[in-house]
RNA sequence: GCGCCCAUAGCUCAGCUGGAUAGAGCGUCUGGCUACGAACCAGAAGGUCGGGUGUUCGAAUCACUCUGGGCGCACCA
């Protein structure tokens, strides 16, 4: 009744055909050749730039293993974001926070020093003739089996930390190699992803340059944090309960500097933010690490200046890429933020948090991993770095890439060894990212090689292969001696208005040309996942369009054009949206 | 004990700020390759959206509650 009304006293609208009244709803019909033709002929679609400086850190492992798949999810989580907020005009900074300093590191020093009784010398040997991320994730694991028989042994992680802290003697030594290797073990691994940054910033000069120092005076100026005198921190600085949590008390205060006098991960951690943002009133000086073939160069923190040094920090919106197991210590972070009175900075920091990657029973069945009775009956089973539980990721990559190689080699015998191998990577790679862009981020992934190693269905391959056959039939025209018409001329709107009267056409076109949509909600909600749906969605039209209507075959001339200029304008949207993807296509498949 | 997250088809997951007959993929069953290459397509079967109460014209979506899972809650990082 008001629908009906509402369509008749609402006259004739720019670009909408009809109005219809249907059940309550009204439905408007676009005028599809307007429709078509601004797709045809755009006006401009240059993206505008937006103000300020968006930083982006993930993947953040510690340096003293080989990565792992739950690693690959965060820097392919992070990485992405970062490519779709570059595509809406921001300007954003990838970051890599390197723990060069920490436990982890201590305790494979431990493992080198102690239990192999090696030199600095001979671990600078083994970190450049061996796997040696492979060869120190073994030995993190031997350690923490050591330290669970040996109580005691936890004296020398302390010794090894104290040196490192110090900086001199062959504990500090070793964990310095052991650190550098590793992390140009996870930068190689990353860039087989497609997956670099623009700088590194390490604990080692956060250390030196005294980072702590200058937060701790301004938390202790602002009374952020006091001296506990009594009760179970006495001794210690500590953030009240109430700071981070309406509901917590005194009791839940947490300690920032224990009472030796040391610093807790937390009160580093809100030093570090405070640099992100630019309110330290300290900053790092960089070096050059290394530089691309493609140009790109990544900068690593140092202590003393350097020529040419770029700027890092200073945003005006950081994301953490950290998983939800670590969300109390972010929001602990926030509030010392927030209690400084930087309640802007604290409103643009946000954890952009994901759930872990666990593996299936089955999974670690293959691996041949030794569950509980319990363990089994779980639908998945929590990864451990110090059980050396898990799945590393160049091997998983390396499977991947077999796998592809199984399907390219026998579809192209004629093709170069080398470009099949390519193709392989690509469909390797592609598959790999998809799979861990597919889940929304609070969905804890259960790995199972056999789903993670498919190419058919909802994965990245079946996208890449949208994109080759638009790209095949467009070539292929070429090859028959055709050439593309010029679409503005040959689909005036009367033209695409009668072409796309056809439904299936007009469903295609829609479903390309929502690309924008899809970054927008990406960014907006902060899901990635969203841009992996609309990638799929937009290969399954393709799919579906390319059995439905043969273009090179097509007699009339106007139906041909429309659906050569269509075959032309998905590939092109779907290419792009699989770039925003960090997934390549292969040139054939 | 407290906090956060999850529960949707046999399995794995979507479902954006509540809106029309709840969608994919895998698996199962039927069909389709002398081809713009089938890593594909068409079709079928399969769901009282964990249970309950409430808010609303309207709830998978919001609130409360119960059940069953997961993860946190150190003077570790």
């Amino acid at each position: 009744m008001i629908a009906k009304e509402i369509v008749e006293g609402i006259g004739p609208i720019e670009g909408v055909a009809a109005l219809e009244v249907a059940g309550g709803y009204i439905n408007a019909r676009l005028d599809r050749g307007l429709y078509g033709r601004s797709a045809v002929a755009p006006d401009s679609s240059a993206v505008a730039a937006r103000p300020g400086k968006i930083i982006v850190e993930h993947t953040n492992i510690n340096p003293n293993k080989a990565a792992h798949i739950g690693h690959l999810r965060n820097a392919v989580l992070g990485d992405t974001f970062i490519r779709i907020l570059r595509a809406s005009g921001h300007q954003v900074e990838a970051q890599n926070y390197i723990d060069n300093t920490g436990v982890q590191v201590a305790d494979v020093v431990v493992g080198f020093h102690f239990l192999e009784k090696k030199s600095p010398a001979e671990v600078a040997e083994l970190a450049r003739t061996t796997r040696f991320d492979y060869v120190c994730w073994d030995l993190y694991a031997r350690v923490g089996t050591y330290y669970a028989e040996h109580p005691n042994a936890v004296e020398w992680r302390k010794a090894t930390l104290h040196e490192i802290e110090a900086g001199h003697g062959d504990l500090n030594e070793i964990g310095h190699i052991v650190a550098d290797a590793i992390v140009e073990c996870h930068l190689a691994t990353m860039r087989r992803l497609g997956i670099t940054y623009d700088v590194l910033p390490r604990e080692s000069e956060i250390l030196h340059l005294e980072f702590w120092a200058a937060a701790f005076e301004l938390l202790k100026e602002r009374e952020a944090i006091y001296l506990e005198t009594e009760g179970k921190n006495a001794g210690c600085w500590v953030m009240p309960g109430s700071s981070f949590d309406e509901n917590k008390e005194e009791e839940d205060s947490k300690v920032i500097v224990r009472s030796n006098g040391t610093v807790t991960y937390v009160g580093k951690d809100i030093a570090y933010q405070m640099w992100k943002f630019g309110l330290l009133g300290k900053d790092f000086h960089y070096a050059l690490l290394k530089e691309y073939a493609d140009g790109h160069k990544i900068y690593v923190s140092t202590t003393e200046p350097s020529e040419h040094e770029p700027a890092f920090g200073k945003g005006t919106q950081v994301y953490n890429v950290i998983d939800s197991r670590q969300s109390y210590l972010q929001d602990v972070v926030v509030a010392g933020l927030r209690q400084l009175g930087f309640t802007e900075q604290a409103e643009k920091s946000v954890h952009f948090s994901y759930e872990m990657v666990a593996l299936t029973p089955r999974t670690c069945a293959e691996l041949g991993l030794e569950l509980s009775e319990e363990d089994k009956q779980r639908s998945y089973v929590e990864m451990s770095g110090r059980k050396g539980l898990g799945v590393k990721a160049d091997d998983l990559i390396d499977k991947l890439i077999e796998t592809a190689q199984k399907e390219v080699d026998p579809r192209h015998p004629e093709a170069p060894a080398e470009e099949r191998r390519a193709v392989a990577e690509a469909i390797a790679t592609g598959a790999l990212r998809y799979f861990l862009l597919k889940f929304t981020r609070n969905t804890v992934i259960a790995f199972d090689f056999q789903e993670a190693l498919s190419f058919e269905g909802d994965t990245g391959p079946y996208v890449q292969y949208a994109a080759v056959r638009a790209r095949k039939i467009l070539s292929k025209l070429v090859e028959q001696g055709g050439e593309l018409p010029d679409f503005s001329e040959a689909l005036p709107a009367a033209a695409l208005s009668r072409q796309l009267a056809d439904d299936g056409l007009w469903q295609l076109l829609l479903a390309i040309s929502k690309i924008g949509k899809a970054i927008d909600g990406a960014v907006n909600s902060g899901e990635p996942a969203h841009v992996a749906r609309y990638a799929f969605q937009l290969a399954q039209s393709f799919n579906n369009f390319y059995h439905a209507y043969p273009v090179l075959t097509e007699e009339n001339a106007e139906k041909r054009a429309l659906l050569l200029w269509m075959t032309g304008y998905f590939r092109e949207q779907l290419e792009q949206t699989l770039t925003v993807l960090g997934i390549s296509v292969p040139v054939y498949m």
